[in-house]
DNA sequence: TATATGATTGCCT
DNA sequence: GGCAATCATATAG
């Protein structure tokens, strides 16, 4: 099966767009070792720079709204359709694609797929995962069964070998909101999308909903 | 150099 | 649902 890329016009948008825009497209990565391996996105978050939970929050410019060129993370941040992948809690890498047009700051987080290709090498990938559904439905466990990692950082995600391409057919079932999981800050922003009802969304408590 | 902390996962009760 | 794991990076001293 081959696939197309998608062009960096359709990143170069407002980051809540192409969060929600990005639901049902595929993400592809031709494996070094020769195979593809395919998933449709079903889960996705959206972090802008007029957000506290954003990385490079601290490197906007809170007047003009542009990005300023400092910082390590900055740098990444300039050119959409990029991939900024980023490490948490031990080793676990979360893959985002770089939105806004060039200058402006964004990012959609990718945090779960249903994978379509390529199931032996993620299951070879994501020995943990009991079931199938174990194997993408989290973005560190995306990642884990693509094989992504830090050094993968960076890296256009509008041509191969690891990149973005348009659903097969439309999506027609509904997509569902809620505040973003896992946060500390932000957390009141109604900016997480996913596929309702999809067994691969990821099992996480919206970041509102969680006792403290 | 030293320490704090996080856009998580998986194993335990 | 509780909680430990023990990574990369930012920021402080």
């Amino acid at each position: 099966m081959t696939y197309s890329p998608l062009p960096i016009a359709f990143f170069a948008r407002p980051t809540l767009e192409v969060a929600r825009d990005l639901l049902g497209h595929l993400l592809v990565y031709h494996h070094p070792a020769g195979d593809t391996l395919a998933g449709q996105i079903v889960e996705a978050e959206a972090y802008t720079q007029n957000d506290p939970a954003f990385h490079p929050w601290k490197s906007v410019d809170r007047e003009t709204g542009l990005i300023k060129p400092e910082g390590r993370t900055a740098a990444f941040f300039d050119e959409p359709g990029r991939a900024y992948i980023y490490n948490v809690y031990y080793s676990n890498w979360l893959l985002n694609v770089v939105t806004e047009p060039e200058g402006y700051a964004g990012a959609v987080l990718i945090r779960a797929i249903e994978p379509l290709e390529g199931l032996d090498r993620m299951r070879m990938h994501r020995v943990a995962a009991r079931r199938d559904r174990d194997l993408t439905n989290g973005p560190g466990k995306l990642t884990q069964a693509f094989g992504l990692d830090g050094s993968h950082h960076g890296l256009p995600l509008t041509a191969p070998p690891l990149y973005l391409a348009a659903p097969p057919e439309p999506l027609t079932v509904p997509i569902a909101t809620s505040s973003r999981i896992g946060l500390t800050r932000g957390i009141d922003r109604p900016w997480r999308f996913f596929i309702q009802g999809n067994a691969y969304v990821s099992p996480g408590t919206p970041s509102d909903q969680r006792k403290r």
